[in-house]
RNA sequence: CGGAGUGUGGCGCAGCUUGGUAGCGCAUCUGGUUUGGGACCAGAGGGUCGCAGGUUCGAAUCCUGUCACUCCGACCA
C-alpha cells in the first residue's frame, strides 16, 4: 500500500513539547504518533497506530505459535469477583470504580485474573481440558499517582495479558517456560534488548516470577547484574547470602564507651578515630563498623500494629522498597516520638541490641542483616543516653530473633549466586511472567476432576507484556538526535519516499515509478508528495517519523540514480534507479 | 500524599513587578518568488490569557479559592 504525506493525518512539531520529558514522549508527540488526551491518557494517531498494530501483531503471531488463544472480555468489570479475592479493597486508590444508575459498583479492569478464573470455570470442569492458555491484548486502567513519560506510565494502557491454568506444579513449569520462551522471542522480534530478572510476586501473589526489563536510565525499575555469573534480579528480589561465622575468641569483652554529642553514625566514629585508647593500629574504624537498628511499625491487613527493629550495618540504609516487598501483605509506618515515647526502654540514638529482641527489655522483634555474621563484633548503641558499646559480639553478647534481607543493595555489593561483583542498573519493565499457583482458583472456587473422580484446584500462571509501553521502549532504544528509528518489523511504512529538489516531472515520474514498483511487490509505502515544501524540511521529517529505508528522488534521477538512506546506518548510497526496487524489496523480505 | 514549578491561538514563548482591553516565532490560509538540509516577500484567519469569585471606572496583570499539568520524592503486576 502507498501512504502519500500530502494527505497523511499528521502534523509535525519544530519543537519539543513543553511537558514531555522523556526521549520517546517527545519525539513521539513531535513526529506525530501521539497526542495527549487525558491524564495519563493518549490517543494513536495513523503513524502510532500503524506501529502499535504491529507490535500487537508480533505478539500475536508469537501467542499462537506456542498454542495459546485469543479472547476478549470488557474493561468494565462487575465488583463482585475482585470483592471474592479482596483485590477490590487491596487495590486501593489504583482502582477506577464506577456506579451504574442503580448505584451497582464496577470497575475498570486493572487486570484480569478473576475474570479469566470464572470464564474457565464457567466452561472447563475435566482434567482432560487442561492445560489451556488464554489470552488478550486488551486496555487496563489503573488511576496512577503520577502517571508519566506519556505512553511509558499511562492510565489507560495497552496490555497483552495472558493466563495458564494446569492440573499441577509440573504442568505449570511448563506453561510458565512457553510463555517465558515466547516472550524471549517477541521482544527479540521487536529488537528491544532485555535483562529477565528475579522478581517479587507483590500483590499478585503466587512464587515465582520474572520481569523483563528494557535497561535504559530512565527506567523506573531498579535491578542488579552480575558482571561474572547470569544471576540478575530485581533489587527488591535480591538475597543476600548470610555471613559465614567469624571466630570471635580473640575479641576482647564487650566496652561502654561514653559518646557524648554523637547524633549520626559519622560523629560516632569520627569520636572513635579521635580517641587514642579506641583508636585502631591497623586502620580507622568506618561506618561499616557500626551497627544501626532501626525501628518502624508494621500495619498488619487486620490493622494490628507491630514495632520491628532492624540491625544493619552503619554504612547502609533499610531500603524501604525492600522492606515492604519482604513484610507484604504488611505496610511500613513511622515509628515516631508518640511510639519512642510508649516504649521506655528505647533510647532514641543509642538503641541496641541489649533491649531489642522479643525476649528483651523492648519487646520488640529484632531482625538482623545477613552480613552481620556470627562472630562479628560491632559499635552499637548502649541503650543509655550518651553511650554506645564496643566489641559486642553477634552470639555472644546478643542474639537476634532472625535475619531480615532488607539493606540497600549498592554498586560491587556479592552476588549471592557466585560471589563476584554487582552491577546496579534502572530498566523498565516490559514483560512480566507469574507462576500464580492457587490463589485465584482457589479464592473463585475453579476445579477440575483428576483421572481418579477427585476435585483438585487448579493451578494458574500470569502473563503480561505493555504493548503502548512497548512502543515507547522501542522508541527510547532506537531514537538519535534526528528523530526515531523503527525495526522494520514495527515499522508503520517500508520505505520512506522524498520527492527533492525543483518540481520536475522527471523526478516526480521516478518516484511514482518506484511507488508502484514496491505496491505491488507487497511493501508499505509512504511518500512525501507534498509540493513546495524545500528538500530541508522534507530530509528532516523523513529523520523524525523514523521509517528506516528513506529514498530520495531528487537531482540524482538526471543521471539515472536515486539516492537510498539506511536511517540505522547513516549511508546514503546513489543507486542506478532500475537497482532500487528489487534492493528494497529483498531487503524487506529478508527481515 | 509531601516539596518545587508552570497554566496566554495547534506547538514553543513574551507581556504580569508598575492594572488601560493581547504580542512574537513556528504551524495554517491567499498571492508571488524559491527548491538537496527546518527558504523569502506581501497579505490573512485563529486566543474573552485554566476555571470561579473578589478589588477596581477598568484585570492576562492585584487578592482569594479551585482545577490541571510538569519535575523531585512517596506510591505503583
Amino acid at each position: 500500500m502507498v501512504q502519500r504525506l500530502s494527505t497523511l493525518f499528521v502534523r509535525t512539531l519544530r519543537d519539543n513539547p513543553a511537558d514531555a520529558e522523556v526521549p520517546s514522549h517527545r519525539l513521539l508527540v513531535r513526529a506525530g504518533y501521539i497526542r495527549r488526551a487525558a491524564p495519563g491518557g493518549y490517543t494513536w494517531l495513523p503513524l502510532g497506530y500503524r506501529v502499535f498494530q504491529n507490535v500487537a501483531r508480533v505478539i500475536r503471531e508469537e501467542m499462537d505459535a506456542i498454542g495459546a488463544q485469543e479472547v476478549n472480555f470488557p474493561a468494565m468489570l462487575p465488583k463482585e469477583p475482585y470483592e471474592v479475592t479482596g483485590r477490590w479493597t487491596d487495590y486501593g486508590d489504583n482502582l477506577f470504580r464506577l456506579q451504574d444508575r442503580r448505584k451497582v459498583d464496577f470497575l475498570l479492569g486493572p487486570t484480569h485474573e478473576e475474570m479469566f478464573t470464572l470464564l474457565v470455570k464457567d466452561l472447563y470442569s475435566s482434567y482432560k481440558d487442561l492445560p489451556v492458555w488464554l489470552y488478550q491484548i486488551q486496555n487496563k486502567f489503573r488511576d496512577e499517582a503520577r502517571p508519566r513519560g506519556g505512553l511509558l506510565r499511562g492510565r489507560e494502557f495497552s496490555m497483552k495479558d495472558s493466563y495458564s491454568f494446569d492440573l499441577d506444579q509440573e504442568g505449570l513449569q511448563r506453561s510458565y517456560d512457553a510463555h517465558r520462551n515466547a516472550y524471549i522471542r517477541i521482544f527479540e522480534r521487536l529488537g528491544l534488548p532485555f535483562a529477565i530478572v528475579s522478581a517479587m510476586s507483590g500483590a499478585m501473589g503466587g512464587s515465582a516470577s520474572e520481569e523483563f526489563l528494557f535497561p535504559c536510565d530512565i527506567g523506573e525499575d531498579t535491578f542488579v547484574q552480575c558482571t561474572a555469573c547470569n544471576y540478575s534480579a530485581n533489587t527488591e528480589a535480591v538475597r543476600v547470602g548470610v555471613a559465614d561465622a567469624i571466630d570471635a575468641s580473640s575479641v576482647p569483652a564487650a566496652k561502654v564507651v561514653d559518646t557524648p554529642d554523637t547524633p549520626t553514625i559519622q560523629t560516632l566514629v569520627d569520636l572513635f578515630n579521635a580517641r587514642e585508647d579506641l583508636q585502631l593500629s591497623s586502620r580507622q574504624w568506618t561506618a561499616a563498623d557500626t551497627l544501626k537498628n532501626v525501628v518502624v511499625n508494621l500495619r498488619h491487613p487486620d490493622g494490628r500494629l507491630e514495632a520491628l527493629a532492624i540491625g544493619v550495618p552503619g554504612d547502609r540504609e533499610v531500603d524501604l522498597k525492600r522492606l515492604e516487598a519482604q513484610v507484604s501483605p504488611a505496610e511500613v509506618e513511622a515509628f515516631d516520638e508518640t511510639h519512642f515515647a510508649a516504649n521506655t526502654a528505647l533510647v532514641k540514638g543509642y538503641i541496641g541490641p541489649g533491649v531489642l529482641g522479643t525476649n528483651n527489655a523492648s519487646g520488640i522483634r529484632y531482625m538482623l542483616d545477613p552480613r552481620v555474621a556470627m562472630g562479628s563484633a560491632w559499635i552499637t548503641g548502649a541503650d543509655s543516653r550518651g553511650k554506645h558499646v564496643m566489641n559486642l559480639v553477634n552470639g555472644r553478647d546478643f542474639t537476634a530473633d532472625g535475619t531480615l534481607d532488607v539493606a540497600e543493595i549498592r554498586d560491587d555489593d556479592t552476588c549471592p549466586s557466585c560471589r563476584s561483583a554487582l552491577t546496579i542498573k534502572r530498566g523498565i519493565e516490559i514483560g512480566h511472567v507469574f507462576q500464580l499457583g492457587p490463589k485465584y482458583a482457589e479464592a473463585l472456587g475453579l476445579h477440575v476432576l483428576d483421572k481418579n473422580g477427585k476435585q483438585q484446584t487448579v493451578t494458574m500462571g500470569s502473563y503480561g507484556i505493555g504493548v503502548s509501553r512497548a512502543v515507547a521502549a522501542i522508541a527510547e532504544a532506537m531514537h538519535d538526535d534526528n528523530g526515531l528509528r523503527w525495526p522494520l518489523e514495527v515499522s508503520p511504512f517500508d520505505v520512506h519516499i522524498v520527492i527533492a529538489g525543483k518540481d520536475d516531472a522527471t523526478i516526480t515520474a521516478a518516484a511514482e515509478s518506484l511507488v508502484s514498483e514496491l505496491e505491488s511487490a507487497g511493501l508499505k509505502v509512504l511518500l512525501d508528495d507534498r509540493q513546495g515544501i524545500s528538500p530541508g524540511v522534507k530530509f528532516k521529517d523523513a529523520e523524525l517519523i523514523g521509517v528506516p529505508n528513506i529514498v530520495v528522488a531528487g537531482r540524482g534521477v538526471a543521471s539515472g540514480t536515486l539516492e537510498v538512506r539506511d536511517r540505522f546506518a547513516g549511508t546514503a548510497v546513489e543507486t542506478p534507479i532500475s537497482q532500487v526496487g528489487p534492493q528494497l524489496v529483498a531487503q524487506v523480505r529478508g527481515k
